[in-house]
DNA sequence: GATCGCGATAGCCGAACGGATGATGCCGGA
DNA sequence: TCCGGCATCATCCGTTCGGCTATCGCGATC
């Protein structure tokens, strides 16, 4: 039997019971998907897919403690013969696409998505296909578009202790930079955010998921 | 034959086709539970319920657009013949448990309880017990024996403004006050939520649910 | 080799902020 | 009836912010 014809064999990696059991539910209701493992954090997934292979895997990006699903979704296209990746989440921001996409990630859908949609892009992530939720290839088309914030490392570290309620003095102390340095920074996340304070500055990054509430 | 021996009646309510079907999946893998409606949104659910009169709602706090699970359950309580309702969320905070109890919900579990946890759950509302799950509970006991902040209508509504990083004279502006009057709750509001800066205030705020990200 | 982005630094200055203190009127519970 | 919480307002004052302008070293890009 050819095992390209023979049907696509999946895995699922979400922290939920519940979310398994329904992904698991529906993709069976499918005559030409199987669900051959599942995994509730990075390390059971990359055990899991080891030992199974499977043609794809759906993948949860908050996966409570430990590695979240981007950074799983890298591990498992290290390995050789990776599968590939459809993640499949809640919430869409830019920094999680981001994150998915450049960990590998094939495909990009969200929970609230159709079931009829969902099994059309574990088959087109088989067949190597690019697939991505109409909302956040919205997204991406507006960010390509427009000019994008994308902040530098140092500046989204300031932007946790602000959240923290830190002063500039406090911060500079913190990060061994002069309080000037931070101001510097301020300005630049200010115009980047397209905000004019630090609570603006706070909400914005929280909301957009540059840094966790 | 008795109603209260020929198992129980449920009707889930989510937004999520994935968590209904895992839902449905789990339950109907008990015999003594049955699934007797399905609801994406406060409307469907209230005619569902109507319709079906279950002995138990399933309830997602998160509905996405429109009413939320809170308020949807309130409407549920307040028909004729109120279903026991068993919220089934995702994220523990103390406005989220407070305002699903006070809606007049039986059960308060999180989605990444085990499907045992969940089926003694829902036995134990529908016995008119009360369930919580043991991280809701201890958050409820460290709230009663800690003075709590509980914040006034209007201290939540300078937040919100607080949030869109209006500065005190823009936000008397546009409360119809003076900016005295804004100190002074910005003031209180610092007070309670053990923070000493705008930016801090907004990270709590959000951290804690009391305004949207 | 020139240019560009990034991080770091500096000074200036007006505006905004946060703390402290106190006062008024209203409402509801003790 | 008195007290406490809430919303309102006020003044003072020291500190902090945020905008502006400008410089410097470094690595990457062109």
């Amino acid at each position: 039997m050819d095992v390209a014809e023979a049907g696509l064999r999946l895995v699922l990696v979400d922290d939920h019971p519940v979310v398994r059991a329904g992904l698991r539910a529906l993709v069976e209701s499918q005559a030409d998907l199987e669900v051959v493992g599942e995994a509730r954090d990075a390390a059971e997934a990359e055990d899991v897919v080891r030992r199974t292979q499977p043609d794809v895997v759906l993948m949860d990006l908050n996966l409570g403690e430990g590695p979240g699903g981007a950074a799983t979704t890298a591990r498992l296209r290290g390995l050789p013969e990776p599968p590939q990746v459809l993640v499949l989440t809640t919430y869409v921001t830019e920094t999680d696409i981001r994150s998915a996409l450049d960990a590998g990630a094939s495909g990009y859908l969200l929970k609230d998505a159709p079931p009829d949609e969902l099994f059309r892009g574990v088959r087109a992530v088989a067949r190597g296909e690019t697939v991505l939720a109409s909302d956040v290839a919205a997204l991406l088309v507006r960010r390509v578009n427009s000019p994008e914030p994308a902040l530098t490392e140092r500046e989204v570290q300031i932007l946790g202790l602000l959240a923290d309620g830190l002063a500039n003095k406090e911060m500079a102390r913190r990060l061994l930079v002069s309080e000037a340095t931070v101001k510097s920074h301020l300005a630049h996340i200010y115009s980047k955010l397209a905000v004019e304070s630090r609570a603006g500055a706070v909400a914005k990054a929280i909301e957009q998921r540059i840094i966790r509430a």
